[in-house]
DNA sequence: CGCAAATCGGAACGAATCAGTCCAATTTGC
DNA sequence: GCAAATTGGACTGATTCGTTCCGATTTGCG
């Protein structure tokens, strides 16, 4: 019931991504510095969020990176699954490595607390993150 | 963004020993035989669960385990939180670990976050579990 | 009253995933 | 054409998780 430090840092990576929004791109070495996250390691989030086609990168002298969609349109259940993959608390879901199967009468109910979970995670976008006056 | 596999057993526990709630003590044994679950990890997670005081074990011959509330008092949230701690995506709530601290404009969301997850945890009880009918 | 069986409790080992770091490929600007 | 800057992927080390085994305690029976 933890999620990783990588989803953690990609949830800071992209509030201050938006920030920079405006001005267009931002490299990966400035959002390090900005956040405090080692700068390897944002490279890695960023490929990431890059791969889940979240963020948008150029490449070469000048380049750097930008948000691929509004911060009104990202929800932190977006980063999530970028990161750590679907949100499914069980793996059973997926596919049949549980031994009792048939007989599991918790596995039907998962689905519904899985989407309990993805709803409440998705009502939280990255525009509320970034009003912090909007704390209380 | 996805619970460990003690924390999916120890809900399967639960569930079966629910069922056998109104016939008093069930050794850990026979929840092994009956979930599928290996016997020494049985023995693990009900040793949590013992200790977060959601079941009562009786020693010796002829012992076992039983509820320590109505199943109707307990939800997956009570599970979760005492196999896998308090239920908190982040550690920068507990301890000031984040060299942030005070620029970090997403810390202050964090617990709403939290709150909205744990309530949606709290809300699926144990006898809502063994409903099976109540799928769709 | 002593013995034996059965059970829970804690401790130790191995494996897997995760976090962090580094180097190579690519692209732009001069 | 050259050089600088940046992303992308691959490797190493560490922490945590999962599993297994052994010891302490208690009850039932002879």
């Amino acid at each position: 019931m933890r999620l990783s430090n990588l989803a953690d840092y990609a949830v800071v990576i992209m509030c201050a991504a938006s920030r920079h929004c405006g001005g267009g791109r931002v490299s990966a070495g400035e959002l390090a510095a900005e956040t405090g996250i080692p700068a390897p390691t944002v490279q890695k989030v960023v490929s990431k969020l890059t791969g889940a086609s979240l963020m948008r990168s150029v490449r070469g002298a000048g380049g750097g990176l930008q948000l691929a969609r509004p911060a009104a349109a990202i929800s932190v259940a977006d980063i999530v699954e970028a990161v750590e993959g679907p949100i499914a608390l069980t793996a059973c879901i997926e596919g049949p490595d549980c031994a009792m199967d048939h007989n599991c009468s918790v596995k039907p109910h998962w689905p519904k607390i899985n989407n309990a979970l993805r709803g409440a995670l998705a009502d939280i976008s990255l525009t509320s993150l970034t009003r912090i006056e909007e704390i209380a």
